[in-house]
DNA sequence: CCATAGACTTGGTTTGACATCA
DNA sequence: TGATGTCAAACCAAGTCTATGG
């Protein structure tokens, strides 16, 4: 099969060619550039990536291999540290001083914060502080002994007025400076394919700000060096040139992984990545396959939950904890819940790792029977507060395990996240506790949907539908925000528009009375009607306020953006805009739209989840 | 079996560009 | 025209899950 170019139409044809005949043809495919189309085969519901001029047999790739050729830049490393004029001053115990450079770009990261809250922070001024001493010379470490006695505050203004003046002066030439560099090092390619990366950018050093009570916030993140960092790409290709003066940690080969370069952070030890963008294809395949995973645990759900309502009552202990465990990741969306290293992150949980303090048990509550109480801090110390009505098994089962244990303890101590994942491979091939997450979200999307959308409505109406079944998921969840901090003065302003509207409805609808009158007597029809469409255009706008208000007010603390970018599959989405006739772009700006290029081509108005 | 390294997805916040308002 | 509000992009931390090696 050979990839052509379709005659004034964005899909490729494909003609046969050689002796490799798939039998089948592609029903959907998509431009992805212009060279460069996926193509989704519906009878193996497998997704291919085609090249306009090259065959099938060059576009198949080996059991794990991500790609064949690939070439890059290498990464582009932060600027060097610029030492400060004579004129900004560091002072210790009310004395100006003078830092050695290293000191002193160490001092430059506190001092640049110092209107954050972290800078008040015990833990944090006390990370630093060690830190900061460890880069100072040994004259420095003598003189500089408490933190209290430093202050910032030139420096802090420093960098405050640099920043503004940054703001104001014309950004004509900074911005084709940007792109140049970006064109440089922001792109690769990869088999034949130009691909954008996500993040071509070293990070910079700095200051580590862990979310919440995090024990090693403040720590001091290392500047990058080319020897700290490995680069990936294909042997034949122009491999990237170190900046000058340096050497890489390794140049290697490696067309099993998606990464084109990675380093080891200092503070964590965790490793750290280059890789493309979501609007790859190497992303989008894989983006797609997880959708289609869900949609796999869709047709056995049933099976599934039969099955662990069953084990609720097994003998065996550590079933019967998966089966609750389970029961909650199915029915709350929670995460897994891996171990984590004591000591070393924010104390936070996920479903195997609730301890006993995290869950209260009501026989009665409000009326109900069999209510749990979860409060808890999950991913990025989010908190997740929620009463919940539950079978009456799961009820007895959570509390014999939580008999005769201290609040530290778990709550499952026979299941971890690996034996849990290891079941549920057994049920579904592919199925991990986070595919729940996934299923549940988009199903739920689906099921909203249908029931929120007025075919008869306004678009801005059916677009309020949207964001509350999009709501529905996000709070399932739990993906919140701190509210905006200008939140209640621009519910305010809204507010005031929407009265003087009404304040103006009501205006235009007694010149329309008196119009009405007037015309009885002279006969003049044209105001009338001038008036009439007055109103109803101006009522047409109250309602779109009014529906842009309730939108705001219900989302003030939801973020709505983590679902609709890795849980929804996206085809949902499209379908629905193309059922209810609403433009995509309304519910997809453009890099949501180049993420899920594959679903708006491929998906038809009767996709069904 | 377990611990850890490694790779990749998911997540909230910050930044900065752009639009809109006074 | 500058101030202010809004949204997307950038950022990078924090999860999940698999592979690896003892």
């Amino acid at each position: 099969m050979y990839c052509v170019r379709g005659q004034g139409d964005k899909r490729p044809a494909f003609e046969q060619a050689g002796e490799l005949d798939l039998g089948r043809t592609c029903n959907s495919s998509f431009l992805c550039s212009s060279q460069h189309f996926m193509c989704y085969d519906r009878t193996t519901t497998k997704l291919h990536l085609f090249c306009v001029g090259r065959t099938w047999e060059e576009e198949h790739y080996e059991d794990g291999v991500k790609w064949r050729f690939l070439e890059h830049k290498g990464p582009l490393f932060a600027p060097e540290y610029e030492p400060l004029t004579d004129n900004v001053r560091f002072h210790y115990n009310g004395q100006p001083m003078k830092l050695s450079a290293n000191a002193e770009e160490v001092a430059t990261f506190f001092g640049k914060m110092l209107d954050h809250e972290y800078t008040t922070n015990a833990i944090f001024r006390a990370n630093f502080f060690t830190d900061w001493r460890e880069v100072m010379t040994s004259a420095e470490r003598k003189l500089i002994t408490n933190l209290n006695k430093c202050d910032f505050q030139e420096i802090h203004t420093y960098f405050t007025e640099k920043t503004e003046a940054k703001r104001v002066q014309s950004k004509e030439d900074l911005k084709m400076e940007q792109e140049a560099i970006a064109q440089e090092y922001g792109y690769c390619t990869m088999d034949g394919h130009r691909e954008r990366i996500a993040n071509y950018k070293i990070e910079p050093p700095g200051l580590f700000r862990g979310r919440g009570s995090h024990p090693k916030m403040g720590k001091l993140k290392n500047r990058i060096q080319p020897e700290d960092v490995i680069i990936n790409c294909s042997r034949d290709s122009k491999i990237p040139v170190p900046p000058t003066g340096h050497n890489w940690k390794e140049v290697r080969f490696d067309n099993k992984v998606t990464w084109l370069a990675s380093w080891t952070e200092n503070v964590q030890g965790a490793m750290k990545y280059i890789m493309l963008n979501p609007s790859s294809k190497l992303k989008g395949e894989k983006d797609w396959q997880k959708f289609e995973i869900a949609r796999r645990l869709k047709g056995c759900v049933d099976d599934i939950r039969a099955k662990y309502s069953a084990d609720l009552k097994s003998r065996e202990m550590k079933s019967r904890q998966r089966a609750v465990a389970l029961y909650f990741i199915d029915k709350l969306a929670l995460r897994a819940g891996n171990e984590k290293e004591e000591g070393e992150t924010a104390d936070t949980v996920g479903c195997c790792s609730l301890r006993v303090e995290h869950i209260k048990l009501h026989n009665k509550l409000n009326g109900q029977a069999c209510v749990v109480e979860f409060d808890f801090l999950g991913k990025d110390s989010i908190r997740y507060y929620n009463k919940v009505l539950v079978k009456k098994q799961v009820f007895k089962n959570l509390k014999h395990f939580m008999q005769n244990k201290d609040p530290s303890d778990d709550v499952f101590d026979r299941l971890n996240t690996h034996n849990l994942n290891k079941h549920l491979q057994e049920l579904m091939e592919g199925l991990t506790a986070k595919v729940f997450r996934t299923y549940n979200a988009s199903i739920t999307l689906q099921h909203q949907l249908e029931q929120l959308t007025d075919s008869e409505g306004s678009e801005a109406e059916k677009l309020l539908s949207y964001n509350r079944a999009n709501r529905a998921v996000a709070v399932l969840c739990n993906h919140q925000r701190t509210a905006p901090k200008s939140f209640d003065q621009s519910m305010k302003k809204i507010q005031a528009k929407i009265e003087a509207k009404k304040e103006q409805i009501d205006l235009t609808k007694s010149e329309l009375k008196s119009a009405k009158m007037y015309h009885k007597v002279k006969k003049d029809k044209k105001v009338v009607e001038k008036k009439k469409k007055m109103v109803q255009k101006l009522e047409e706008q109250l309602t779109k306020l009014e529906v842009q208000a309730t939108d705001r007010e219900e989302n003030k603390q939801i973020a709505l953006g983590t679902s609709k970018l890795n849980y929804l599959d996206p085809r949902i989405t499209v379908a629905w805009c193309k059922k209810y006739d609403v433009p995509i772009e309304k519910v997809y700006n453009k890099t949501q739209r180049e993420k899920f290029a594959w679903a708006i081509d491929m998906t038809e108005e009767d996709f069904v989840f």
